[in-house]
DNA sequence: TAACTGTGTTATGTCGACAATGTAGGGGCT
DNA sequence: AGCCCCTACATTGTCGACATAACACAGTTA
């Protein structure tokens, strides 16, 4: 019923998971340097750890490295964010066409059920909890999907990048009530098995936050955006 | 105007360049295991390095690691590979729209010269460059697409892994005669700046490779698919 | 004064050894 | 005989130390 939670059995699991927390939740800023002897002694352990660490978060894209210099965390750009939601479009209107092929009848309703249980949740005005809803109601179609590349991508890959984007430019929890309904529609077209209308939906979806991200960036709040 | 040569500066990079080529051309099958001693011995480096090229071969999704059990080269089935032309369908054609976009003439010149010089070589029979051929296409394609997530994801992650299925589904070298019409109605549309048209005739280009897939795998020549 | 070179420092890259975990095989118990 | 447990081996995970490359700064020279 809920995400599987991500278990770390090593040690370098553990501090890739700590690491991406704090890059993602920007405690570790967009282009801050890592270094590894810092590292390994702030989370008490040896550099070969960390360096493992830091591959994993170079899978994810979170930090670039060049050899003999370094690894930094990734430079944020507002065009980089726009280009990342053209990619999400494309590969989130294909998993929620496949999710209408290929959900079944019990996914189908633990889907619905998240929603209105998280519609009562909005109304009691807890917004809070609208980013955790809004990443499981994405993530449940992605899986639903039932394709093992695609999910590698955006789960793996891209999500947590996404993340990294809406908190360091300062764009937390936008467009509650409209993603709603637009969340309820793309579950009723998968609901009722129609691929073409789920695929527009979403794309739609997107994009709408898209645009909603573009204006934001237009009348920038509080600092560049690189 | 060619594919930009990877060089390798570390020990780590080299060794994992070499065992990516090993692996996508089928020298180490798929679902073998990987051990690091062994690998460490055959390229006579340390374990540290072998174990940093694992975790780039991780990234590409072209073996997977079980904590405390080790790598293996992930395994390959027919439906994995159907389910990587989808995906490449909905990120291709994105890019030839995007390309269509952002490509400069000297880009689409080069493009186009590309088709010309490599139309003349097959007419002489060279079907033999076919494969590298086509990969220098999409690659331009991808390129000229400027979308950075979109490079990263197609050039470094699903690149590699599509020419593992080839080679080891066996499916070297097909349909050399209609891609060429094919790619060059794309170069066309693109050199048009016809986005939608681009995008079309991409995804179809891509659907018509993955039906010619289909029925390859249909009538397995030589060996099991999973 | 400006540019270049040499050196010293600091970081990363690589290595071999030790620790911890998973696995297979043999022996004992029911 | 079949199942379980315990031991021994093999493999991976982790560590600290050394080798090597990049960077900064001072000294020299035109």
């Amino acid at each position: 019923m809920s995400l599987p939670v991500e278990v770390a059995k090593t040690s370098a699991e553990k501090t890739f998971y700590s690491l991406r927390k704090d890059i993602v939740e920007g405690r570790i800023p967009s282009g801050a340097k890592l270094s590894e002897a810092e590292l390994a002694s702030r989370y008490a352990v040896s550099r070969a750890v960390i360096r493992e660490a830091i591959s994993r978060l170079m899978s994810c894209h979170l930090v670039e490295r060049k050899a003999n210099v370094g690894a930094k965390v990734v430079t944020l750009s507002s065009a980089g964010l726009i280009e990342l939601y053209q990619v999400r479009e494309a590969l989130e209107g294909m998993a929620a066409r496949l999710a209408a092929r290929h959900m079944n009848e019990t996914e189908v309703d633990e889907l619905q059920q998240l929603l209105s249980q998280h519609s009562a949740q909005v109304k009691h005005g807890q917004s809070y909890y609208q980013e955790a809803g809004d990443v499981d109601f994405h993530y449940r179609i992605v899986q639903g999907s039932k394709n093992q590349h695609l999910i590698n991508v955006l789960i793996d890959g891209m999500y947590h990048l996404v993340r990294m984007y809406r908190v360091q430019l300062g764009m937390a929890g936008p467009r509650v009530t409209t993603a709603f309904d637009e969340h309820n529609q793309i579950a009723l077209a998968i609901a009722n098995r129609d691929e073409e209308l789920a695929e527009m939906l979403m794309r739609r979806h997107i994009l709408y936050s898209r645009n909603n991200i573009k204006n934001k960036l237009l009348t920038p709040s509080h600092f560049p955006t690189n």
